[in-house]
DNA sequence: TCTGGGGTCCTAGGACCC
DNA sequence: TCTGGGGTCCTAGGACCC
């Protein structure tokens, strides 16, 4: 059996932790740029709020219903995630992380001396005690029917957040009521095409013979109708290395000059060789791609992106920079309002295998290495972009994103933990 | 005025090889 | 008269996930 733990909203949750008295109240948490709304409370959904709505759309809403609006913060989501990771590492022996609020616990082992059900509800109790992070269990002998599980989980009390399908009869029961458009593998294509062959419940769609569903859809949909029979074969393991890195921003106001678009590309390039870095790879591509803003119909529309290889593999900064420029210089056309921009690097390797190469650009490459290191310390230890090319520009250029109801860094920052008085 | 960011996997088709 | 079979690799685009 495999469970899998989900954070409720928790962008919105860990907003809560730090923000007492919106327990209760509705609470929504938007995109970088303050674009659209990311996570929302049920409080929220229940005043008509949804998941991707732009947020200057929904001001009057907002405002009669007093809706605590709050801009991203990663850095905060992120340290609360790995204290819930922890958590569930310490209680559970095989634990995989998925996402920034989902995790799989492998429970073989488990059966015979736990009441599984009773002893994942310790580990979210604990869960709650030692981050107030509320999170929803489901148990099921595949990660799809987990997911159905989970969702019960959250959506009815009588669970006490955890719902465990163990037997043939809960799992039609539950296919038969869950919504097929939830389902863990079926986006809007799929369902769409099952629609039309008149499947509409997660229960119809099981019952079908392999053959039929082989005979119409590609693998991972047969996957997936697997896994909703019960039969495990996704594979959510762990990948050591990323294979493409992308850091991509919209604007805070649309830029049409080319050195401030050039600086906002120096920034996504160096923010994408340090997290290169951070996985110890290097990359032999880089992509730069420019948009302008789709919805701006009276503007002309033009968007364009191109590729430039390295000639040695590499994750210095300047490097990637540098080649970054080159790309942009290629696809820039003038009299553009950009919205956007993004860099994207590729062909990505170990650093540990990278062959020295004798007709290298850099003769000092081990030299340029430690100054590397070197800023990725001092950036560690004193903040992001401390120290950082003069290319990237100033923090303060008009293509930063707006963050405009942004909170501390309660968990990562001295000077703004949370000061409480008894 | 205003609309997110970062990934993975699969597949079909083309180019190329012997 | 009349033009094979089997394979790999690469790429772009689609679909999906959070």
């Amino acid at each position: 059996m495999v469970a899998l733990v989900d954070c409720n909203s928790f962008f919105c949750s860990v907003e809560k932790v730090f923000h007492p008295g919106l327990h209760g109240k509705p609470v929504c948490v938007l995109s970088c740029n303050d674009g659209c709304i990311v996570a929302l409370t049920p409080e929220a959904k229940a005043v008509g709020l949804h998941r991707g709505d732009p947020i200057f759309r929904m001001k009057d809403t907002v405002e009669r219903n007093n809706v605590t609006v709050f801009s991203t913060n990663m850095y905060l989501y992120a340290a609360m995630s790995r204290r819930v990771t922890n958590i569930l590492r310490s209680s559970v022996h095989h634990v995989e992380n998925y996402s920034i609020d989902e995790s799989f616990c492998y429970l073989d082992g488990y059966e015979g001396c736990h009441d599984l059900a009773g002893y994942m509800r310790g580990v979210v109790e604990k869960i709650r005690l030692y981050t107030d992070i509320p999170v929803s269990v489901g148990i099921a002998p595949s990660k799809t029917l987990a997911k159905v599980g989970s969702k019960f989980a959250k959506n009815y009390r009588g669970y006490r957040s955890v719902c465990m399908i163990d037997s043939d009869e809960k799992r039609r029961k539950a296919l038969e009521l869950f919504d097929l458009a939830d389902v863990w593998g079926i986006g809007r294509q799929t369902l769409a095409k099952l629609n039309r062959f008149g499947v509409t419940t997660p229960l119809q769609f099981a019952d079908k013979k392999e053959n039929w569903v082989k005979s119409r859809f590609a693998l991972p949909t047969l996957q997936t109708w697997m896994e909703l029979n019960g039969i495990p074969c996704i594979d959510t393991a762990e990948k050591p290395r990323k294979q493409s890195i992308c850091t991509s921003r919209s604007f805070g106001e649309m830029v049409t000059d080319f050195e401030a678009l050039k600086t906002s590309v120096a920034d996504f390039a160096a923010s994408c060789a340090n997290k290169l870095r951070g996985q110890r790879s290097v990359a032999s591509s880089v992509t730069v791609f420019i948009l302008s803003n789709r919805f701006r119909k009276d503007l002309p529309q033009y968007g364009n992106g191109t590729t430039v290889m390295l000639p040695t593999p590499t994750s210095d900064t300047i490097e990637i920079t540098m080649a970054a420029a080159k790309a942009l210089k290629t696809i820039y056309m003038e009299g553009i309002h950009y919205k956007k921009a993004g860099v994207i690097l590729g062909d990505i390797s170990d650093a540990s295998y990278l062959q020295q190469d004798l007709f290298d650009e850099i003769p000092n490459r081990p030299e340029r290495n430690q100054l590397m290191e070197g800023i990725d310390r001092l950036n560690q230890l004193y903040g992001l972009k401390t120290v950082r090319l003069a290319a990237e520009g100033e923090q303060s250029s008009i293509w930063r994103p707006k963050s405009e109801h942004k909170s501390g860094n309660y968990l990562s920052d001295l000077d703004e933990i949370l000061t409480i008085k008894i």
